[in-house]
DNA sequence: AGAATTGTGTACGGTATCGAACTGAACAGC
DNA sequence: GCTGTTCAGTTCGATACCGTACACAATTCT
């Protein structure tokens, strides 16, 4: 993780920064920086005592279960609608996930204490927090249900999805390696359920570049996990001024 | 739900207002109802927004998913350690899951407007709520894990176990329907499971009656999911005094 | 006591996924 | 341009679980 200086980036293409009142964002600002997070980073490891919490710009990161046998399994995905180390304010300061970089990108950092400090001043902030913790809540549901009754190849698309929704364009970087990863399922299984896809021409693959070229259908082909939980999130957090809409526009030269 | 006054049981049974301040208990107490639920009951729909938090004594609560099939999985469940109802100071009011009684006994009812109000004054409920809430966080992502990657077997046996952990004796009352309910499998995968358990001499079972005859041994064929849970739940909270311990002593005439 | 209901045991074919092993192709570094 | 590595495609048998169907026993109802 390098620290970064980019004027194209600012901190409210972070949903979560941006729907903030003024004078939060006032105090909290200064204090934020740009980092990069590099494709598969390891930010923080489970029962690590977290320093920090993350506000993805355009970057993903992970959150993996991973069991004492290696095998492993995504519990919920954090993108620009979100921030990365809940724990820090929930009160664990530790939890028995891994978090990793599942797209590379940035990212502003924040010292855990000057989150907590401004947490307990009981402004809009915890508020927030709280909502967002509850739609992060409701994505571990789904994915629990999604891994007990779905197939690999609804579980793709609703994997798919999620991604899309967390980045700028339809171009994801990953390959089926990591996917398998993240679903809990063999890198075979992968290949076979993109391959229909890609016969399909709902997507389009060649070593670690997936682009997505007909949405729709792919929603059509997901299991309802993806739309119970979309809806749910909107539900749970306010949507931030159009103005600060993330766009491609604004990050093409990244 | 039926109110009830019963002098054998007290709110301290329930661990969370067992180890609140004495302040807030004086300003809380008068305000919890006993209520008694009945195996079944379904206490919220996915969905609906909550009135009332409720805290469990001796009954066990299920937060159970029922997908659009009608197929469902149990997310978390819940019993003296905790309470039923966070969304509502999460401040999503809602849930998509469903709350459903997966063992009879008596819960503590409170209004969840005496709740947020005492929640908004920010004193140590509301730290202690945040680490419940985490809790129940590991919890649901140790359930989308064990769904995942283990067995019917191993799963049956992390199940009994939390049962267990929320009830004052080795008597579970469930049917194989139920449990298959829960965890999201055919009942016949149930009584495979189960009829294993008792030719081991694990546990004994007899038309909806479960006696757990070996624990230790329940845990070593349990994966470890059930350890894990357990260890950073203990972490998590607090725990009360152990003259508040919760004995099969002062249940024993409900 | 007889009938209906509920809880459990069992069986059989079907299938999604696994585990392991190997191939070929694209790419990166030297 | 060659070499090593990464990524994807394919195959094969094994297996855990499913869907369905039915039998039987214990309990409850009438």
């Amino acid at each position: 993780m390098q620290k970064i200086i980019n004027t194209q980036i600012t901190p409210l293409q972070n949903h979560l920064l941006a729907v903030l009142p003024d004078e939060v964002k006032e105090r909290l600002f200064p204090f934020v920086e740009l980092v990069k997070l590099e494709l598969g980073e390891v930010m923080y490891e489970a029962g690590d005592k977290l320093a920090n919490v993350y506000f993805p710009v355009d970057s993903i990161v992970s959150l993996l279960y991973v069991m004492a046998s290696g095998a492993s399994a995504e519990i919920s995905v954090v993108g620009n609608e979100g921030v990365v180390g809940i724990a820090l304010f929930m009160g664990g300061e530790s939890t028995s996930s891994r978090a990793v970089v599942q797209s590379a990108g940035y990212a502003y950092r924040l010292k855990g204490k000057r989150l907590t400090e401004e947490f307990h001043r009981h402004g809009k902030l915890l508020g927030l927090m709280l909502r967002y913790t509850q739609s992060l809540i409701t994505q571990m549901s789904q994915t629990a249900v999604c891994n007990r009754h779905h197939t690999i190849d609804q579980q793709l698309c609703r994997f798919l999805l999620l991604s899309l929704d967390r980045l700028p364009d339809n171009n994801l970087t990953m390959t089926q390696e990591l996917i398998a990863n993240m679903l809990g399922v063999r890198r075979e299984g992968v290949t076979e359920a993109a391959g229909k896809l890609q016969k399909l021409g709902v997507i389009d693959y060649h070593r670690g570049h997936i682009t997505v070229l007909n949405r729709q259908k792919l929603e059509d082909l997901s299991c309802e996990c993806y739309a119970v939980v979309k809806k749910e999130t909107d539900r749970l957090l306010p949507h931030e001024n159009e103005k600060f809409y993330y766009t491609s526009q604004n990050v093409t030269n990244l």
